[in-house]
Formats: structure tokens, C-alpha cells, sequence
RNA sequence: GCGGAUAUAGCUCAGGGGUUAGAGCGCCUCACUGUGGCUGAGGAGGUCGUGGGUUCGAGACCCAUUAUCCGCCCCA
């Protein structure tokens, strides 16, 4: 059989590749404006990071890692998410002293060992924020307002933020007896499996599919009610900040996230436009992390942007960013003229325009179709006519119109025609 | 990891037990006699996902396997 890309990856293709360096200039461009900088941390780490920082019984460790041992009998893990990789580094590299903050932005893959389908593979990308060192709600806000301004800034329409607050440890802990008791008619004779799920993680019953599930989340009591005084300080202040820099939001008391690092704010955006797979990105704040690692107290959020929804949403609603294409295409009329057409080529690319010539001697007639395909704004030929009169033909490609020029000028007459 | 659907040319798809497997688009060549897009004429390209089986005969039927898609779990 003929060898395919492994299962749940994907080929980036020319066709598509523009539109992916796009996306990533237009992150690079709005977050550096924030004063972000970019980080790379490796593809593979320690497994040990992943169990300690997403927590042992959470999806992404429990069932989905992709891990492996490598020839020194480590056992090491692609990376399923890019937070932990991130802290781990600026524990390593003292990164954020305390009484400082850290802004740091990074694009990275991420892979996660499950069953693959559209919006979910099993190497994906996403580009991604951690602001460490502030305990402050004001950090949140900024984190949350670059999340919608991104997506506002590559033409992201229909997108709804989420927000919840999900407390401390110990407002959880309580909280999770209040959900427990509150479905203990449904946990009585449900399946084995859904009781597992709720002993694991009782949050999930809020956002359960079940039926019976969903109607008794109807009644339960939010979080909200249940957090500590700061807490829900923090999460009013949060939600003025965030009415005072415009950014729409809706406080949905059971979302809930997957990973145990969060503490407090936790939020997600999410487009009609993408199916059961309906998250674009997921963030929020992990107080603990950074200090579980090694590091001092480093109060921190972040947030995770998946790259493939981003791009789907962005193809259902019709958005094309324009495909780079050459501003000349060079014509070699006569053999003769082979020499000179190298040259200009050369003058043309030196100026810093996109060039193309053709390389296999062809027909002039297939070098003009070369030229369209390519989408070259202009064709420059030479031939026996504009060699005796040290000239070039530039013609113009959208409009048919064409005129000589003198070869010393072509570098010009191009560049005032674009 | 569980359930379901699908797999035929580069792309989108037709063909449903019987001779050399088709279409549209794309690709190549030629003509239009220094010019692409339009037109016309030719042409290349498929072990019908892979491996077994049933049959006189399989692209079609059966089994397995791989991949994709949809739903669940979960999430980006």
C-alpha cells in the first residue's frame, strides 16, 4: 500500500499554506502590539509534566497522550496542549522574577492520541497567550480582549465568549458535593459509565447530553453562588473590565474546563459555524501551576486558539485572504534572448518583485499560459525585436495592454504599474 | 475508546455480477504562423483504498484491514 500521512495529520498544501502564515502574522502583529513575545518550547516533554500539571484522571492524560519511550527508556510525551511546556520553561529559565510579569505568546502543535474527524485531529495547531505574574483581573481582561480582538481582526464574525468563574480548590470541593446531592436521583440509576464520569469530574453533569441529566442542570444552584468572597470580587471586576473595553460576553455558569490547573476565571469562544466540535479556544487562569513546577507563587492566564477551527470558520463564511502571486513573468520569446531575459530576471528580484521564468526551453505560447497560471501581474519578453533595441515588451496581464520600455527602466515601469 | 456511513482518474462524481471502466473539470500536444484567458482537434492518466474469500466470471457480493466523514466521550 501506498504510504499515507498517519491518521488524524494533515499535509499544509502551497494552496493553503498562505493562509495559515496570514493567520499567524495577523497573531504575531495584534499580540506584539500587547507586548507578547514569542516563545518555542520543544515538541516532546517529560510525560511527567503533562500528568502533573493537567491532572491525572483529566481526559487529555487519562486517555489521550502520545507518548512513547524513547531509546534512553524515558517516557516521553508529544506535547497535548501548549501551557505546561510554556511554564515549565519559565520556571527553567527564571522567566518571570517574582513582582514581574511575563507576556508570552507561542504557535505550536499539539497532538492528543483520540479518534480523529473534521476540527479534531490528532496533530493540531494553535496559536496560544500566557500572561504570568498578575493576580489581577485586569490580566484576565487583557487576555479575553486579545482572544475577541483576534478573532475580530481576521474576520471572525459570529463568535460568542463564554466566561465562568470556577473558584478555588475549596470552593470546588464543596461545590461538588452541592452538584452531587443535586443529582443523586439521576446518579441512582444511571449508567456505570456516566457514574464514573461524575465521580471523577462532577462539573461535567452540568453540561451532560442526558436528557434527564440536563433537566435537573436546569435547577442546580451556579458556582457563582459558592465562591469566596475574592473570587467573586475578582470575576464583577472582570466582567466591568471587560463592558468598558466593549468585549461582548455571556456568563455561562457550566462551562467547565477539562483541565485541573484552572483556578477561578475559565473561558471559551465558540462559533455556530463549527458543528459538535463548536469550542475555537479555550483559556483561563491556573494560579497554582507555575508554583507546582518548581517556581515561586506566579498567579497566570492564558488562552489556547485552535488554528484548523479558526481556518474552517473562516472558509464557511466565505473569507479568502489573497494568494501570493509573481508581479512578472519572464518571456523568452527567442533563444537568443535567453541570456537577457536571465538578466533582467535577476534586476527584477534584485528590486525585490516576485520573478518567474520559465526553465525548459518552452514554446512562448506555453510560457504565457505559465504566466497566467502562476497569476503573474505582468509578462516582461524579449525577442529578436527588443534585443536589437535593447528593449523589454511589459504587458499587462489583467488588461491585455502593452508597451515597450527600455530595458534600463523595466525595474521601474514595474514597480510604478503595480 | 464506542456507534454509524463512505472509499472508482489530480479534483467532483457516475457505473451495481459478464467482453478492452466512464463523464465534467484539470493536465499535456497541436492549430489560431512573436502572446495567456475563448475555440477546435488529438493525447496522457485508474492493479476501482489494501488483503483475503464466494463465483465459470468481482469495481460491484462476503470477511478483515486501513483511511476519511458524522455522532458519542472530550476538546483546539
Amino acid at each position: 500500500m501506498r504510504i499515507q500521512a498517519p491518521r488524524g495529520t494533515d499535509d499544509l498544501l502551497p494552496s493553503q499554506s498562505h493562509r495559515w502564515i496570514h493567520l499567524e502574522n495577523e497573531f504575531r502583529a495584534l499580540t506584539s502590539l500587547y507586548g507578547y513575545r514569542e516563545v518555542r518550547t520543544p515538541t516532546f516533554e517529560e510525560i511527567e509534566l503533562f500528568i502533573r500539571t493537567s491532572g491525572e484522571t483529566s481526559d487529555i492524560v487519562s486517555k489521550e497522550m502520545y507518548d512513547f519511550y524513547d531509546k534512553g527508556e524515558r517516557h516521553v510525551c508529544l506535547k497535548p496542549e501548549g501551557t505546561a511546556g510554556v511554564a515549565r520553561a519559565v520556571v527553567e529559565h527564571s522567566l518571570c522574577p517574582q513582582g514581574q510579569v511575563a507576556r508570552l505568546s507561542y504557535i505550536t502543535p499539539i497532538f492528543r492520541y483520540g479518534r480523529p474527524q473534521k476540527g479534531r485531529l490528532r496533530e493540531a495547531h494553535q496559536v496560544g497567550l500566557e500572561l504570568m505574574g498578575s493576580a489581577s483581573p485586569t490580566a484576565d481582561a487583557e487576555v479575553i480582549e486579545i482572544t475577541a480582538k483576534f478573532y475580530e481582526r481576521i474576520g471572525i464574525q459570529d463568535v460568542e465568549v463564554q466566561l465562568n468563574s470556577i473558584g478555588r480548590a475549596e470552593c470546588r470541593a464543596r461545590y461538588r458535593e452541592v452538584v452531587l446531592n443535586h443529582f443523586a436521583p439521576y446518579l441512582a440509576d444511571c449508567a456505570e459509565e456516566e457514574r464514573a464520569k461524575a465521580e471523577k469530574n462532577p462539573l461535567r453533569l452540568l453540561d451532560s447530553k442526558d436528557p434527564k441529566a440536563a433537566e435537573l442542570a436546569k435547577t442546580v444552584p451556579p458556582i457563582l453562588n459558592y465562591l469566596e468572597d475574592e473570587s467573586k470580587a475578582n470575576f464583577e471586576t472582570l466582567q466591568q473590565l471587560l463592558n468598558e473595553a466593549k468585549v461582548p460576553y455571556k456568563v455561562m455558569p457550566d462551562i467547565v474546563r477539562g483541565l485541573d490547573y484552572y483556578t477561578d476565571t475559565v473561558f471559551e469562544v465558540l462559533s455556530t459555524k463549527l458543528g459538535a466540535q463548536s469550542s475555537l479556544c479555550g483559556g483561563g487562569r491556573y494560579d497554582n501551576l507555575v508554583k507546582e513546577l518548581g517556581g515561586p507563587a506566579t498567579p497566570s492566564v492564558g488562552v489556547a486558539m485552535g488554528i484548523e477551527r479558526a481556518m474552517i470558520v473562516l472558509e464557511e463564511s466565505g473569507i479568502e485572504w489573497p494568494a501570493p502571486r509573481p508581479a512578472v513573468f519572464v518571456v523568452q520569446a527567442t533563444e537568443d534572448a535567453a541570456q537577457a531575459c536571465r538578466a533582467i530576471t535577476r534586476d527584477l528580484r534584485a528590486a525585490g518583485l516576485e520573478t518567474q521564468i520559465d526553465l525548459d526551453g518552452k514554446k512562448m505560447g506555453n510560457q504565457m499560459k505559465q504566466a497566467d497560471r502562476a497569476g503573474a501581474k505582468f509578462v516582461a519578453m524579449i525577442g529578436t525585436d527588443e534585443l536589437a533595441a535593447d528593449a523589454v515588451l511589459l504587458r499587462n496581464l489583467e488588461s491585455g495592454d502593452q508597451v515597450s520600455v527600455p530595458r534600463a527602466n523595466l525595474v521601474k515601469e514595474v514597480q510604478g504599474r503595480l
